[in-house]
DNA sequence: TATTATGCCAAACGAACGTTTGATACAATG
DNA sequence: CATTGTATCAAACGTTCGTTTGGCATAATA
């Protein structure tokens, strides 16, 4: 709270006129980057404007970008604030599902229903490790390589004999 | 501290017996489990008696039964205390950077050097993720299919026409 | 046996934390 | 113009945190 107050020019203490408790000020945190993520980011697997390989290489070129410049909120409280705090654990959970969702959506172009979820779940799972790797390594190789991989994974299914 | 001294049965400042600072301790905790993963986990890279597909798959067999078992403390501190502490980063950048080195070695028996490298940093990351995803949705779904995956993948450039 | 070291307790310490209170300045509203 | 609401401050509150101190048994050593 202290840091936060700081980083807003103002006292501890006023933060509690905007938000009633610091656990309340996290929720808004989270819905804040929810939100910021359905409407760039999610929202793409859904442009029917798009071919979905231009869509799936959209998406995660974004999330690149977003999750480098401001950070992995979900990720971070996914792996060690929502085991201490169980209130957080389930607006993590609908965070991913929605985006495993998008991704399962955009996949159903190319491949089957069963294929298509798995696909999507590795997608993200693979994403998030590689996120997490860069952050160690402070080196952008491994989300790059996880980029560049699903690219290619991508365009092979597309060139598969699948028929939709 | 007040956890830990009850978990062990002792009081709080009783832990200063044992360790000089909270830093100290859990500095002793990470070389615990870097010592640990390094005697019966990555060691098994060099275990020259075995294929390299019994290697690999022994490797992350035993890799998802400690995590789940006792849980993913490099994973934790890698994505959020190491930020924090900047003393703990490098002990984490050093575990990982082991790993990577172990199962980099594997795959050095089927595919060059290049490939080799860069399917290690596939395998860690996607493996690390999938641990991450599985602990947010309580569901070891995402860790037996990273599982699988690699296995499958191992398989295919084993039987691929590169000659070592 | 006398001495030293070890393991732990009971109690307290100062700093940091999340939070509350009462006051103040200013803006908006009736 | 009087009133109400908004944004902030200064100061303090009670807890919790990591840590220190001094003492007391028991075990090991000389």
């Amino acid at each position: 709270m202290a840091d936060i107050a700081d980083a807003c020019g103002i006292l501890k203490g006023s933060l509690y006129h905007y938000y009633s408790s610091k656990e309340a000020l996290m929720s808004a945190v989270i819905d804040y980057a929810h939100t910021y993520f359905k409407e760039k980011i999610f929202s793409l697997a859904y442009n029917e404007e798009l071919s979905p390989q231009e869509r799936i290489e959209r998406m995660f070129q974004k999330s690149e970008k977003t999750l480098l410049s401001d950070g992995n909120i979900m990720g971070n409280i996914g792996v060690e604030t929502a085991r201490i705090v169980p209130e957080f654990a389930n607006l993590i959970k609908d965070f991913y599902m929605e985006w495993i969702n998008a991704v399962a959506y955009i996949f159903r172009k190319i491949t089957n229903e069963k294929d298509a979820q798995d696909l999507a779940e590795q997608t993200v799972a693979e994403f998030e490790g590689a996120v997490m790797m860069s952050r160690i390594f402070k080196d952008t190789r491994f989300m790059n390589n996880a980029y560049l991989r699903l690219k290619s994974r991508f365009a092979a299914i597309t060139l598969s004999d699948f028929k939709h």
